[in-house]
DNA sequence: CAGTTATGTTCTTGGTACGAACATAACAAG
DNA sequence: CTTGTTATGTTCGTACCAAGAACATAACTG
């Protein structure tokens, strides 16, 4: 509501961040708590709660009861109140799921899709299938750069620049999309190991490296919605081509493909992500050529980090996919390099460089947060009111 | 304001939007498109304009009747209301200026300093000898990293992390500090080249390369106060050893030091700002070993904005110091070579690379902005109406 | 069992923006 | 020169909101 402002949107205001802040809490919270939480009265507060109720966005029931003091009511979203649906959209499958205000989620369904553009049909039916009145609004996570909002490339399906608009029909319920990797970095930042930061980067490690810029716990998207290729800048030395189309790139000594090439196979995508699980079960059984391929990643995923925080200035970085396995095995390599291209004067105080917390279902998450800030806003808070009175 | 919020709050909301829309104007308006504008009834707007007035916040002038209609009043600065200070620190300079709300700047004082901390006390003297009780509020911009926003660091003149907090004592008036090559960032973002943009870059180049992302106008400081050090990314390859600690750093093929140690002399500081002209001179000569030099300086700036731009995004990048002589003789050079950087998807719509607007006046400019920022808020508004009613 | 404590509830109050109706000062057309 | 048109200013009554004070309530404590 940045723009017009009447007393009674006030109201709506306050309600707006109540919700959020169910939403974003780490654990229920009483009404009492709300109110100075928000810093308003207790009556007011009274007064938001119950017209949320009523609106079915949010519901009281009674707090265990905790020292002195009259007993107050937790919280909590509304049994009967509105759902996100979050979709995670991989390589051969997909997920869906249900997700509650507060972010509780349940797995809905999954299924494997023959990589053409039908898979949205397929996943519009699954939504089908489990449609409910409740149902308000659909989050959508997907691999590849998505142009402008509506141009979606995923260059390992050979989708070149699909038109979502028409994948996407007005059949569907409200629905917004996004990558993988962005909507990964978003639920660490909302509800995993980037929480409460201010300035963070998130990466996730597959085949090669996708990731986000995250301020104050939101992902920037950049001016055509395509920011976060932090992969395809030299920040490694690679004398390579990437498939790209640019010379160099990070993401050439970092990731699956990295791992397979040292191996002699050709890099790209299906059988490859396997290869690389190899590499890393060989060398954490010792096998010294797969130890040394994993150095070598580790080493280069080190000193891009120290690059970007050089420029980025992040309190911390977590990673995703193959990074959980090079963190857990190889800290010290990444931490060493990372170190030794950060500017000296900053290297009493690096960035802190950790696994991202919601592991494989970060999309999904992801996908729920974004879904959520799509509704959890003036305008639609405020028709929820004016139709459920 | 992002906490409490009552009715008289409100007020005061509306009044700092309306404050905020006239400071960042390209073009004075009157009171009924300020009512338009900020989608409030003309009545409301009376109201508003009448208290500030008497604040001396805003002030009316009859408008030039233009077409039918009754008559109505230009919003302006109170001609008596409060200024901002900037200061521009420079190597052996310093320039003071005088910036009322709008923008509208007034030179007060330039002087010459022995590069040691004692400058910031002969400011003050200078702020002491211009001060009048309509100093509201100091921005400061001097080069160097500000580590956490106390710590100051700037190498050219040896200072190594210079406690601010002793230079800049309670007898100062509220003072905001910031490094140059953000603040200049800020102005071409606010008032430059960059104006309007949603992401943006700025970039200036001088020894080596300092920038800043902006984003909806927003220059970002990251975690410790230390973004934007771009300069030190290994985005052109350099094998060479960078002052900062780092091996391969951009700056080392960018800026007046990589321009004189091609030839031949100790890149550093001082002098070599006036050799770095002399070669941009002699280029324009049309001397070829100077062209030449010139042509890798712009090669290695493209490539590295292209890497820049695969992770950031930006709509546009402004660039400003030596950046400015680059573009505007090696406009094709730095575009090639950015291209060739892109991800080739996105070649088809590479970022406006441009010459920053205010030039010289950059870090003046932005620091006139922070001072702004500092003030434009609902506590300092609500403090500045309840003194003057 | 009485006192303490935290919360819920009720009612009054000051303040806000809005809408409608009217006033005003220019321009335009005959 | 007069009358209509147009955009803006002004006044007044209305709906709404959050705050504050006072009181009620339900636990715990000693």
């Amino acid at each position: 509501m940045p723009q017009t402002m009447t007393s009674a949107d006030l109201r709506i205001r306050n309600q707006v961040r109540l919700l959020r802040a169910v939403h974003d809490a780490a654990e229920p919270f009483t009404r009492a708590e709300a109110a100075r939480l928000l810093g308003i009265g207790r009556n007011t507060a009274a007064a938001l709660v119950g017209e949320l109720e009523q609106a079915r966005l949010l519901h009281e029931i009674p707090a265990e009861t905790s020292g002195r003091g009259r007993p107050t009511t937790l919280l909590v979203p509304h049994p009967e109140g509105p759902l996100a649906f979050a979709v995670d959209f991989r390589e051969d499958t997909w997920t869906l799921a249900a997700v509650e205000l507060g972010g509780a989620i349940t797995e809905l369904e999954t299924g494997e899709h023959d990589r053409t553009p039908n898979a949205f049909a397929e996943i519009r039916t699954a939504v089908a299938r489990h449609e409910t009145p409740r149902l308000a609004v659909l989050g959508f996570a997907t691999s590849g750069p998505i142009r402008d909002g509506h141009r979606l490339h995923i260059s390992h399906l050979g989708w070149d620049e699909v038109e979502l608009d028409e994948l996407i029909g007005p059949d569907w319920p409200r629905t917004v999309i996004d990558n993988d990797a962005r909507l990964a970095g978003l639920a660490e930042a909302r509800r995993g190991a980037l929480r409460g930061m201010g300035t963070a980067l998130h990466f996730h490690i597959d085949f090669d490296i996708g990731g986000t810029l995250l301020l104050a716990g939101d992902a920037q998207r950049g001016g055509h919605n395509t920011a976060g290729e932090f992969g395809h800048m030299p920040l490694s030395g690679s004398p390579l081509q990437c498939m790209c189309g640019v010379q160099g790139c990070w993401s050439l000594d970092v990731g699956a493909n990295a791992l397979i090439r040292r191996f002699g196979e050709t890099p790209g995508y299906g059988a490859g992500r396997e290869l690389a699980q190899e590499v890393v079960r060989r060398a954490e059984a010792g096998e010294s050529e797969a130890g040394s391929a994993l150095d070598d990643n580790a080493a280069a995923l080190g000193k891009g980090l120290g690059a970007l925080a050089n420029a980025l200035d992040p309190e911390a970085i977590s990673l995703s996919g193959l990074g959980v396995d090079l963190i857990r095995m190889r800290r010290e390599v990444i931490e060493t390099h990372c170190a030794r291209a950060l500017m000296e004067f900053r290297r009493n105080e690096p960035p802190t460089i950790t696994a991202g917390r919601l592991g494989e279902a970060g999309p999904l998450r992801g996908a729920a947060e974004v879904a959520w800030d799509a509704i959890l806003n003036a305008d639609w808070v405020k028709a929820r009111l004016a139709s459920r009175r």
